[in-house]
DNA sequence: CATGAATGAGTCTTCATTCAT
DNA sequence: TATGAATGAAGACTCATTCAT
């Protein structure tokens, strides 16, 4: 029992390893322009050893992908059925859950932000592609969930929630490819500060006066 | 002479061109999954035909970038030059001109939203890439000028005009960003309505009550 | 004009160099041992080149078989379709023609009888196979042609025209793979005159006393 | 003892297991297109364990060629050997036994017929290369004998034994091959009538008036 | 100017073989 | 004895780039 335990969670741990670079350098250089040589090499692993564990290349970036959607999807969920908290709370909460995700999983996630529908499309099948799409779909929903109730608690200004909350969202996600995207390795930090701010002046503008 | 001039205009007019051509490509497909080859078939020349005007792709990338952000530039400038005006007004014009490029020129402009910074260090020889820096710098600049004569003119609340301005800036690019990425082809476009939207929303969050 | 037309047939005269030399190959060491790196090497090419000309391994294989069957397929249907000749005459045209196939085009016709059909299926799509099956259907079809009429024709006994066809065909088609297959390299060889005999013996044996 | 006994068998059957496998695999698909994966995968072993019985592929290979055809040479001299009998009788023994090998053994023996001697040359080293050589020789010849001694007895024609020897041999191999390659599967099974009726036919050919 | 042809370098993927347990 | 894991070597295929015409 005790040696097949180990066993596995040393094969877990060298999975876990290999998506751990894989996805830094698909989310640096993007998904093209990484290939598994490099993603070995820095690994310390044959390239034959990655089939091993995953099927191809883009057997190996969707299971980066879908891990973290999925696990932030279910978080969003949960916090938005709480429907007795005050909406403004809701959505820092929502911020501030999504924030933890990016920021604990950032190889990971990131590429839920960086990378464009049109290459998930060449790249995964049909089922796949569904699965992200509905996960995706799924965290804006709870944005826009939490928009609505505030309106309905009188808390908001009677806003269309859809657009609001692509907006909240979008800003969320803009300021997050922006400190990415900063030309200039090594600068400060912005994001967390950033996105506080953002989420402040967004609720200032929907509350009601 | 004439028939200089107009050799020259046909030479221009083959390089745009091919310049709009492969920056529809590069934007939709990524620069990596973009092959000149495509390109070549699609402007219906040769390969070899764009080794006459562009040294390298990666010359026709950049050639396909900077002018646009280039225009982009100049325009913002002179829009915030204005001191007179209300800030609100010079925000919304500033977001309104950068609409326009994108609107406009997507192919071309969109590159600077989608494309990351890490792919643009590979490219890019370094006096190229301080270039498009100071580009992107100044664009930003130019909204936080903005935000911080709103400070002045007592029509914002005390901000951090460059928090803000990258706030904005980039729920602006964020928004852009989402209806690209939109997995599912053929939708409505919501871009232009849910930025006036957003652009709405901040400016009430920032205006003194 | 003239130009034009050099160029056009060097090209046709590169083409067939490769596919000599790939017919070569694919007959001596069978499809999947034969690699484009020593196909290139023989032809004095580099690997890329093939692509040039050819879309993949594949479609290099079935240029060179097509052909070759194609070839053989019309001249036996013309030779079978003469009616007044008396039969054994017949078969023995329709074995001098294959034979003159063989010993010209060896490399490639080869391959029609060294293939077995199960690399063909897993190689070619479906109408490229169909067409290959199509033209061997035909040459067994004019073999069996010639066997009926020898028998309406009195010269024959009354036979199974298509189980004799298949014979005398198959027995042409093991001695050419005979000779092939001998592990001893430079010996004579003996295909033509053992299939000159084979036929003989096999037309006294279907002749009525 | 008796544990041993039964270990030793167990270790012949999960031999003979996998080779009926692999015989099985190599021959339908050939042997390149044979991975050790697929023969591990069907006989339910690690492929490490095909490593404990069998030095390399193709000493594997060789150890399903080589007793499947040593096995038949033994009978065919048994055969041969018998001097008194009829010539014809003696060449029909020949064939039917042999097709006896091919269709209980077929897997294994099919690779004599659909392999071609480049494949075994850079296969297999000269000694086992001779060794097989041999046996196919010794085969051939005992066809050879037996129609001297037809001529000798009186029975048939004077013929060059040699040539028609590899005659009969190779219609036999072409009728088996042909059925082998039929493109269409699940066709009807001609072989052994076929064969049969091909014998009479020959050895009414080589009859005496 | 324009291009067809050629290619070197690189990419993903497979597989026979080895080895520690 | 049996195997899961690892890998070096090789193979098919692509593509930016060069060059003779």
């Amino acid at each position: 029992m005790g040696i097949a335990e180990r066993k596995q969670r040393e094969k877990d741990s060298r999975i876990k390893q290999i998506q751990d670079i894989a996805a830094d350098l698909f989310y640096r250089k993007g998904y093209a322009e990484t290939s598994l040589d490099e993603i070995a090499r820095q690994a310390e692993i044959s390239k034959a050893t990655i089939y091993l564990y995953f099927k191809s290349k883009d057997d190996l970036y969707y299971h980066i992908v879908e891990p973290a959607l999925a696990e932030l999807s279910r978080r969003l969920i949960r916090i938005a059925d709480n429907r007795t908290e005050p909406a403004d709370v809701t959505v820092k909460k929502i911020i501030d859950a999504t924030m933890e995700v990016f920021f604990n999983d950032a190889g990971a996630y990131h590429l839920v932000s960086s990378y464009n529908a049109a290459v998930f499309k060449r790249l995964l099948p049909k089922n796949r592609l569904d699965n992200l799409k509905g996960l995706m779909k799924s965290n804006l929903s709870q944005m826009e969930r939490a928009i609505e109730r505030g309106v309905e608690q009188g808390l908001f200004e009677k806003v269309d929630a859809k657009v609001v909350s692509i907006i909240v969202w979008n800003c969320f996600m803009g300021i997050i490819q922006y400190q990415e995207n900063r030309m200039d390795a090594g600068r400060t930090d912005y994001r967390r500060n950033t996105i506080v701010r953002a989420v402040d002046l967004f609720l200032k503008g929907l509350k009601k006066e």
